[in-house]
DNA sequence: TTATCTCTGTGTGCCAGCGTACAGACCTCG
DNA sequence: CGAGGTCTGTACGCTGGCACACAGAGATAA
């Protein structure tokens, strides 16, 4: 079954767990074409599906009194969007919205609640995962309280990228500018310096990572603490310990 | 045994508990006094311990590169401080340290694990404290990247008071700065202005709130928002649900 | 009492980001 | 081809918080 063997080398969180337990739950996903900017979940609604990102990512965004609001977290192929359910809670505290197009795999939530009961390795996988998701919350408030937009623009174009799996996504000021919490004006002023310094390049809503070193040498150290803190966590070096854990037992 | 009696009714996560699994949580609990300013755990180092506040609070704060600090989320005895143990993690991202002095009760992490394991009342407890948390730390996220100093300082005494139980307690302006994230110049600025306002009086250090529904005006939105949420989800109304829940099972 | 340390108050110049407004370039669709 | 919508660039005055510096008042200990 191509299909099956393609996505489950492409979502890390599902990727990591032993092959029964893995096919069990892609048997009930559903694959779904998440598009720009749609929303998956409003703050306070009942949370229905659990998706998985493959190629997709997508931002959880708090709301605020009146129209400003803040992205606090971003969720790609490393991740699940849908951790209340894990917590026993059937609402999300977050406004879930798509902020790359792409593939997930979409599965009903009471089917998730009762595989998360039989496996193991998936209480296991979810909560090191909700362990990152936490850090990166923290790290994006501290970011984002003491940081220029220049850098966290760098920051936010760089964590996409990885997580979009290509040089190049679709992204609007107006769009950027409710993700990072500022003006429209000041992600145009921060992104024409990026753009005159030749690190992107972007027209109408396509933005394209022309020097990914350089824009990581003008994003503020959050992206690479970011990083630094998924390898270790959820990173390469750390499944080989799994499997020698499990090699182990 | 009349202290035991006293402490399962004042950490309210404990005392949400079955009377007979509490009881063996508390029979491997010791008490200790919590000095101000005192650090429990520093990012990256080992969790030893698990703490329930019981008239005391635990301020968790991300550090960033520099000296610049963030206060992204406080525990009273609505909750506990080693979290990343229930995710299966042994280090904890935040700094951990007292902000005002009391009772907590301290338990090993192992033997807290092994209890963890038995008791699916714990569990449930825990993972929706844990979704509050991160509510908290999504909400103060928004809060410290638009309020102003004056009002966030406000909505700070304000949680303060609610886990001290108590309508003064020892805090200086310098503190302050470290955990809003500010200059101590700026908690200077909004900290006169509030007394100015008969809201509060400090002298050295020693804050007394005079005019709590003042205060409560005085603040962001973000306190009765945050306040909504603990209710909603570790409140008294809950709590009833849940005996409920008990009784039809 | 005196020296020292801690805590709080004030002042000056500076800057990033804010709110608002407007204009030009580009796209799409009738 | 023209009309209307979308995306981006620029300008102006304003303000909250910044860095830095200094001063005075209260606490503490010799």
């Amino acid at each position: 079954m191509p299909f099956s063997h393609y996505v489950n080398t492409t979502n890390r969180l599902l990727a990591a767990l032993p092959a029964k337990e893995r096919e069990r739950l892609l048997a009930q996903c559903e694959p779904v074409e998440l598009r720009f900017a749609d929303i998956i979940n409003k703050p306070g609604e009942f949370v229905l599906h659990v998706y998985f990102p493959i190629n997709s990512s997508i931002s959880l965004v708090t709301p605020l009194e009146g129209s400003t609001s803040l992205e606090v977290g971003l969720i790609g192929n490393e991740g699940m969007l849908g951790i209340p359910l894990t917590l026993g809670v059937d609402e999300s505290p977050f406004l879930a919205l798509v902020q790359s197009a792409g593939l997930a795999l979409r599965m009903n939530g009471a089917a998730f609640l009762h595989e998360l009961k039989r496996s193991a390795a998936l209480q296991r996988e979810l909560n090191r995962y909700l362990y990152v998701l936490i850090s990166q919350i923290a790290q994006t408030a501290a970011c984002s309280r003491f940081h220029v937009v220049e850098a966290r623009l760098a920051r936010w174009l760089l964590m996409t990228q990885d997580r979009a799996h290509s040089d190049s996504f679709h992204v609007t000021h107006v769009f950027l500018a409710y993700m990072l919490g500022v003006r429209r004006v000041g992600v145009t002023k921060a992104a024409s310096s990026l753009q005159r310094q030749k690190l992107i390049s972007y027209h109408r809503g396509d933005v394209t990572i022309l020097d990914r070193n350089g824009l990581e040498a003008a994003a503020c150290p959050c992206y690479r603490a970011e990083k630094e803190t998924y390898e270790r966590f959820l990173g390469y070096n750390r499944a080989i310990h799994h499997q020698n854990d499990l090699a182990h037992s």
